[in-house]
RNA sequence: GAUUCGGUAGCUCAGUCGGUAGAGCAGCGGCCUUUUAAGCCGUGGGUCGAGGGUUCAAAUCCCUCCCGAGUCACCA
């Protein structure tokens, strides 16, 4: 144990001396340190006096100290006050103002840095003006859960001269815990000193309610499927295996709820969604994470195009809620009114503020997004793909010096020529759109061409952020496709891919021709939220264990 | 999987040519009844990611491994 941890002990041992109980059972707040800091504004004096009183409880993340007061500031839910204790009453022209007394004083003294603490009392400003809760009386102070592991507050900012040598350096208390590693692992740590990191997890919430308001709003229906399936399937990746023991059988973690939504459409829901977690069994980078959130909803009776006007809805939707809420998270500090703050608000709703991704404008975000067919895109880039023959299309290929897995075909070398020549310059917000027909079992095949699916893809700062179809429901065609893709399964060393016979056979019965969407949320909330690394906003992203 | 960078005190970091392991903040002991990077005086704290090697001597050089980040590859 290191000294501090030793020494916290020692003062959780003196404070349970004092007869005080430094875990006790609960605090009755009435207001949080955001709500207090309303109130107060603006406000002097007698004003805030008149507020009465107030109690507020939260986390000690900086101490001053002098002899027999103390000005501490809380944190509650990453918002932050002044608090301010003393020993003695105060009197001054205002009246008397009880203190906390010798009996609790001590225990105020040996506060540290992380413990929880509650505090009664009213609100006053300092002489520098100042918002601060004044604790009042012996009742003012209370010790509500006692920290013994120092948290990694301080951050050092350097100076430095021309040739990079350190000439100085500031400290501020509660700033960035900046060692990556130590901030995914405890998350909780970051949390706690790091209120800009709470923040992007506030807006990934916000986005979550966003798209799923848009979707009830579009009387979507809200349902649950397994996580848990004999048979995994919907999309191409390897699974998590599992156990059952009662049933000794093997189960997956599912790559993909895809297969069990067309159920229900089969089964008469016409507009249905669900929030997922898909585990799939592959690498970790910037943008893959083990386990990934999903949003899929289907809708009978409509096709891609359809899917496409809500996506792009859905997403300008939740960028317009994530820009108003940092618009007015900032709004104090940037000195913006209320009226300055609603003017911004139309701007937003408007359009006219731009999202802004590592720092690069996605300057056409609230238009309406680019509807790239993969053809036209191979077009603009000289290759065209109808005039060219397979020798053609090989000659490019080895002419670049492109590697191309697995047996040639026309859909392949198209998609290779697409991803080295066209995906590299995607950034404006685009549905890549009409993809060759192999590329997916799943999608029905294109109204005018019958070597492409009707299938789209948007991509945002480059990154794919989705997947859509005009889902096949032809269950003579569904099957075949199926089976060729488990022969092509056990051609591989991998587990074979199963045919799932359950869905064949729901689509057997009937189903409505659908537009099946999957919407990425953690990509969506990178760059909704400006963050470079999916890490970034997941609460817990899979590490190594330690 | 390949490759680059990183891992030194609770935190952020420095550590030259291989020669007793450092700073700021945090901590600890004092002083201080309006501080806010509080201040002043004093002071403790290290398995230098792990293991092995070279050397009189290794945080430093060499090898292997672990963990992380980035890039590339893989993942329709």
């Amino acid at each position: 144990m290191t000294d501090q941890e030793l020494a916290r002990r020692e003062n959780l041992k003196k404070i349970r001396e004092l007869g005080v109980e430094p875990f006790p059972y609960r605090f009755a707040f009435s207001h949080r340190a955001a709500d207090v800091r309303l109130l107060g504004e603006g406000k002097q004096g007698d004003e805030l006096k008149e507020l009465g009183t107030f109690a507020v409880a939260g986390r000690v993340v900086a101490y001053r100290s002098s002899g027999k007061t103390a000005f501490l500031n809380i944190q509650d839910d990453h918002e932050r006050l002044q608090v301010y204790l003393r020993r003695d009453d105060e009197v001054n022209e205002a009246g008397t103002t009880p203190g906390q007394g010798e009996a609790i004083w001590p225990v105020v003294k040996i506060l540290d840095l992380g413990d929880f603490i509650g505090v009664r009392g009213r609100l006053m400003r300092t002489k520098t003006g100042e918002l601060t809760l004044q604790a009042v009386g012996p009742e003012g102070f209370e010790l509500l859960g006692k920290s013994v592991r120092p948290l990694p507050f301080p951050k050092v900012e350097e100076t430095k001269d021309d040739t990079g040598k350190v000439v100085g350096r500031k400290t501020f208390q509660s700033s960035l815990f900046s060692d990556v590693e130590a901030r995914y692992r405890q998350r909780y740590a970051d949390l706690a000193v790091n209120p800009e990191v709470a923040n992007v997890f506030r807006l990934r919430t916000a986005i979550i309610q966003e798209v799923r308001a848009y979707l009830l709003d579009h009387t979507f229906l809200e349902v649950e499927t397994p996580t848990l399936q004999a048979v995994y399937g919907g999309a191409s990746a390897r699974p998590f295996v599992t156990h059952h023991n009662a049933l000794d059988i093997p189960l997956y973690l599912r790559i993909s709820n895809e297969l069990y939504l067309k159920r229900l459409i089969a089964g008469g829901f016409d507009r249905v969604f669900e929030f997922v977690k898909d585990f799939r069994n592959e690498g970790i980078d910037r943008t893959h994470n083990p386990e990934f959130t999903q949003v899929e909803f289907y809708q009978a009776y409509a096709d891609y195009n359809d899917m496409m006007v809500h996506f792009q809805a859905i997403w300008q939707r939740a960028a317009k809620a994530v820009l108003k809420l940092k618009a007015r998270r900032s709004a104090l500090s940037r000195g913006v009114s209320a009226d300055g703050l609603a003017k911004e608000f139309a701007e937003i709703e408007a359009g006219q503020v731009p999202v802004v991704y590592q720092g690069r404008e996605l300057t056409t975000f609230f238009k309406d997004w680019e509807r790239l067919p993969v053809k036209t895109a191979l077009k603009r880039k000289g290759v065209d793909i109808d005039a060219s023959s397979d020798q053609d299309l090989k000659d490019l290929i080895k002419n670049n010096h492109w590697e191309l897995d697995g047996v040639f075909s026309r859909g392949r070398a198209m998609m290779l020529a697409f991803e080295e020549l066209c995906e590299p310059e995607l950034w404006e917000p685009a549905f890549v759109m009409d993809h060759p027909l192999e590329s997916t079992p799943l999608c029905k095949v294109h109204r005018n061409d019958p070597t492409l699916v009707e299938r789209f893809e948007p991509a945002i700062a480059g990154m794919e952020v989705g997947n859509s179809y005009s889902e096949l429901n032809d269950p003579i065609v569904q099957r075949r496709l199926l089976e060729e893709q488990v022969e092509r399964g056990r051609g591989g060393e991998d587990e074979t891919h199963p045919l799932d016979e359950d869905f064949l056979r729901a689509m057997e019965y009937g189903m409505p021709p659908m537009g099946g969407v999957g919407i990425g949320i953690d990509r969506m909330t990178m760059i909704l939220t400006d963050q470079a690394s999916i890490r970034d906003v997941l609460l817990f992203p899979l590490q190594k264990p330690e």
